[in-house]
DNA sequence: CTATGGCACGGATT
DNA sequence: AATCCGTGCCATAG
């Protein structure tokens, strides 16, 4: 009997262990689609109206700081860092029932301008004729920013040429949110950086590995690649960065920021910010405001009804019930962790590079996640869950990976940077020469290193630096 | 001969 | 256990 219970009992109890875990590697857009499923999953849970200060657990305005949070914390400390409530805006109030769910019906609206924007834009460069053909592609774009019908069948049926609809994708992949009307990620990037290329320098090979590698390039197989385009891993990795850091694998999110997350697995996405650095007024560097974006998470609550019911139902139907509600509150609690510990995080980061943070990238002091994990006294693995796939908007509104907290060679490869900017034109400086000017600048790196940094940064070799 | 890139190794980090 | 990163050594281009 205790055993059958058990077995009963257990693979829940496993499953919502493993979600507290999985939801640390969640980043907002992620456990944003996570919290709607739980929704739509588990009935005992609703979304509330009111919103209570994840510190003090007091009442507070939509969308506004937490009052007494903030006036307490200012007294405290100078460097005292306040936690917001999730931005109002992100999260728009749903005017209609309860299923709907939020998020969507954000993108809902997104989408709705964008074809609208993108028409605007391309009207003038088409015919007339062409009109019906972008109108019904810029309809039925989804929620990236893609188009994935057959152009053939689009073709015969609208009695236009192939050719003309594919001048027609073609100027729409050219306009603002720029591969917008690609069919994947892939050709997106494929058309951004055929544009870019017209404007900056960009080493050809960038092209090739964009247009026949980029599904291995996204699964990292940097060591394929090189061998197949005769190219070094280096190199290869340089392309990577660059992609990752200029190209936009999902058209339609791109107004939120030039930046893919390297960070990892598989997955690319644009996403809000998961963290928002703000000084705390403009002028002072008297710390930061850092708001944790968490979805939802003050205005998830147990549904009361469930609770009321409990009392009146059968005992089978109570079984379900307490279940429920279990499952609920469960799923609240994994999710408070979540941004309990992110805060955590997030408080020690700011405060470990601050330099960084006002000053730029040429102050990131070198830092480990292993060494904040004793900070936090927490897991290395947790530390690591945190800040992979997040990214932080910096009180400049830069939209950075929370991974280049912990770039240990970012501030040597401005420093770099800044050298070759500033060097005579008529004589660039070797790798060599350049290894003892940083080393004299405090930074002790091998001539070999200097070479990696400046692929890193897109630099080209000194006697190609010539101009 | 010099400057730079390729490869691979070892230690650190995740 | 897997991955990243700096480095040394060697090959090659200029």
């Amino acid at each position: 009997m205790y055993q059958r219970q058990f077995q009963k009992i257990q693979p829940q109890t496993t499953a919502h262990l493993a979600q507290t875990m999985s939801l640390l590697y969640l980043n907002t857009d992620e456990l944003n689609q996570a919290i709607n499923k739980e929704l739509n999953e588990n009935p005992a849970l609703i979304t509330s109206e009111e919103k209570r200060c994840p510190k003090c657990n007091r009442l507070m305005q939509p969308g506004q700081a937490c009052s007494f949070c903030l006036s307490t914390s200012q007294k405290e400390q100078q460097d005292s860092i306040i936690f917001l409530s999730p931005k109002e805006e992100f999260y728009p109030k749903s005017s209609s029932s309860d299923n709907e769910v939020y998020a969507d019906d954000f993108l809902g609206q997104e989408e709705a301008s964008l074809d609208e924007y993108v028409f605007r834009q391309i009207a003038a460069d088409i015919q007339e004729d062409e009109r019906i053909i972008a109108a019904y592609i810029l309809n039925q774009l989804d929620e990236d920013g893609f188009f994935k019908e057959s152009l053939y069948e689009l073709s015969n049926y609208y009695h236009i040429g192939i050719e003309k609809v594919k001048r027609v994708k073609q100027v729409i992949q050219r306009a603002d949110p720029v591969g917008v009307g690609s069919d994947s990620p892939e050709e997106a990037m494929l058309i951004q950086l055929r544009i870019l290329k017209e404007i900056v320098k960009i080493p050809d090979y960038y092209l090739e590995i964009a247009e026949n590698h980029l599904p291995d390039l996204l699964r990292k197989k940097y060591k394929e690649i090189a061998k197949m385009t005769s190219k070094s891993v280096e190199e290869i990795r340089s392309a990577a960065d660059f992609f990752s850091k200029n190209l936009n694998p999902f058209p339609a999110r791109a107004h939120w920021g030039t930046f893919r997350d390297p960070g990892k697995n598989d997955h690319l996405g644009y996403s809000f910010p998961d963290v928002i650095i703000n000084n705390r007024n403009s002028e002072e560097n008297k710390g930061f405001m850092v708001e944790v974006i968490i979805p939802g998470n003050s205005l998830l609550e147990i549904n009361p009804f469930y609770n009321e019911a409990i009392k009146e139902a059968d005992i089978g139907v109570k079984e379900k019930l307490k279940n429920d509600i279990e499952k609920a509150n469960l799923f609240i609690k994994c999710l408070q962790q979540r941004n309990n510990t992110m805060q955590k995080l997030i408080s020690q980061l700011v405060r470990l590079q601050k330099d960084f943070i006002l000053n730029g990238e040429k102050f990131v002091k070198p830092l480990t996640r292993s060494e904040i994990s004793k900070i936090l006294e927490v897991h290395e693995s947790t530390v690591s869950r945190a800040v992979s796939n997040k990214t932080a908007q910096l009180p400049d509104g830069r939209i950075i990976p929370l991974s280049t907290f912990f770039d240990r060679s970012l501030a040597i490869r401005t420093e770099l940077k800044e050298i070759i900017q500033n060097e005579q034109k008529k004589k660039p400086y070797s790798d060599a020469k350049l290894a003892t000017l940083l080393s004299k600048r405090g930074y002790k790196v091998a001539r070999r290193t200097v070479a990696k940094y400046r692929a890193m940064e897109g630099i080209l070799p000194a006697h190609q630096r010539k101009d």
